[in-house]
DNA sequence: CCCCTCAGCTTAAACGTTTAACTTATTGCA
DNA sequence: TGCAATAAGTTAAACGTTTAAGCTGAGGGG
């Protein structure tokens, strides 16, 4: 068996509170001989405190956890490795919960994390779905007092921490670069529209467009859900109306998506079509297809959130993060 | 705050003993009409028992640790996926640890996880350092005694659960494939030749190719870190000696590495050279390069993993597994 | 010489469960 | 009627910590 402070105890002489003390540091009262004589037993028998024990009496598990639709999309992947890099530097460990998109899933998840005794959540919502469904999760979150930031700002509103790139530049962004190589027509391929992300980046986007004297049309915008197949159909959709130089699609998935049946089509990308991504995962790096993107720094985002979570746990106040682009 | 077992107990006028029987589901001995009573507060009340306290009674955590050296690598994403819904399907929950291929790391994370009482562990190897480095680990979880699964079969022993495809199988089928498109001059790019992986699949590769009557030449071997860059690197040093028509990557990864430099120097894939990975993860779907491959059914290998677990921790034993190809 | 203070501990309760051992009232049966 | 068996609980200890409160002996001040 795992010795215990009680055998630590045993063997210094002393009581277990006295070794408690000497342990977690809080050893003002205890003389530097009986505190020697304890660190040198412990660390003889290798003793590690029994976190269990701990997280029942201090109710705090030093666990967070990470609710994401699927850890396989690479930018929860980063996400989450950034989130866990952040965790490890707090002492702190992380545990990865898959939605699977499903609403049903991420209160129960909510339920079984809470029932854990988690410190903190970070949400990263689904994108499918209705708002009243999505904003049951983080209803739950606060009627359990449990503290949380959601990642994409999915749900506006206030008391809500989130950390997300800003869409509103990001828009902005994309709008201008397209602008710049002269096209005039560009189709664009939307997220869900009840997510907050998506309507911020399509307003910039457009406000961009009527700037440089354009008008946005209705008829080329098609609203698809961040896959790789809603990419490739949204695209189809859209070169059935026709009249486009050029594609802006809300995520590099779908850019890859709509690549691929331009290509079917014996279009050239980005001799005939010019396409626009957003995302900078891993992938579109390697990739044959000339995708312009625009980097969402995930790792980071992880990183940011972790750190806001902490914060929160120990009491602080933290105001949502937005992430300039480099 | 949350209510205990207690506060359903006080109004129901039983003692804690009884609620916690009737809630534990070993309430043979309580009567229907307090067994309805208890159930219908604990409802109403939204109780849910506090698991940290019950991992400290029960010693068990109902939580498993997965370790990987990256979850950003679409490998160990699907395989945490599949180990994932394993688990929720067992009530289980899983801890995600990056250990960037460091063994300090590796052992740290082991030594907190075991802190956590963790029921179990999967241990994704890294694929750098020494054999000495890597057998630490396995070490220190069989000194602990917390029932392990390892990925990939990279340690070879005597009472290691593994789960990984099938190597030799899968060296053969490469071969085999290369050989039909008429290939006499294949270079491979391996993994590190510590890996039993590696080794196996190099040895089966070579088999095949001497049972055609043809000598694999170690000139054209050259071994690598089943990373992107690695696999660049290593084509370009094939490219400086020369001589073959086809390349065998280790990985999809590696394979993409090779393309990109093949491509760079203005070779054809596949025309002028064939390039064949092994892995299908998702990535050499999308992309636009005619990269072959060989599937590693990476969630079924996560879950599978999970489900030998789970049968450890209830003490029974599994014999290691290889997937077929499919 | 007595009391106070203080260092340096120890005691014991608490966190929320589980479960072995015990209690009590009722029933069955000779 | 008497006694055992049984049903339906209760009691209390235990899991490994933390920590407020209590205790003891030594040293110092008056």
């Amino acid at each position: 068996m795992r010795p215990t402070i009680r055998d630590i105890a045993a063997r210094a002489g002393t009581s277990a509170a006295t070794v408690s003390m000497v342990l977690s540091g809080k050893s003002e009262r205890i003389s530097q001989q009986t505190r020697d004589r304890i660190l040198a037993i412990a660390r003889e028998l290798n003793y590690r405190p029994n976190q269990t024990a701990v997280n029942l009496k201090m109710n705090r598990s030093r666990t967070l956890g990470l609710i994401v639709s699927d850890i396989r999309n690479d930018y929860y992947a980063s996400v989450a490795r950034g989130l866990e890099d952040r965790c490890r530097k707090s002492g702190m460990s992380m545990l990865l919960c898959n939605s699977a998109d499903s609403y049903t899933r991420e209160t129960e998840y909510i339920e079984v994390l809470d029932s854990k005794g988690i410190d903190g959540v970070v949400l990263g919502m689904s994108s499918t779905g209705s708002i009243e469904k999505a904003k049951r999760s983080v209803e739950l979150l606060q009627q359990k007092g449990i503290p949380f930031v959601l990642l994409d700002r999915t749900i506006t509103g206030p008391s809500c921490n989130s950390v997300s790139t800003d869409d509103t530049e990001g828009g902005r962004l994309a709008a201008e670069h397209l602008l710049s190589l002269g096209h005039t027509h560009i189709a664009v391929i939307t997220g869900p529209d009840y997510l907050a992300g998506s309507r911020l980046r399509l307003s910039a986007f457009s406000a961009r467009m009527r700037e440089a004297g354009l008008r946005p049309e209705a008829g080329l915008t098609v609203h698809s859900d961040y896959s790789y197949a809603g990419g490739a159909k949204a695209c189809a959709e859209l070169l059935a109306r026709g009249g486009f130089s050029a594609v802006f699609a809300f995520n590099d998935m779908m850019a890859l998506g709509a690549c691929s049946v331009l290509r079917e089509r014996g279009l050239r990308v980005p001799q005939d079509v010019s396409v626009m991504g957003f995302d900078d995962i891993f992938l579109s790096r390697i990739v044959d297809v000339p995708l312009t993107t625009i980097r969402q720094p995930m790792y980071e985002i992880g990183d940011k959130a972790g750190e806001i979570l902490c914060g929160l746990i120990e009491g602080r106040a933290a105001s949502p993060i937005l992430f300039e682009y480099p």
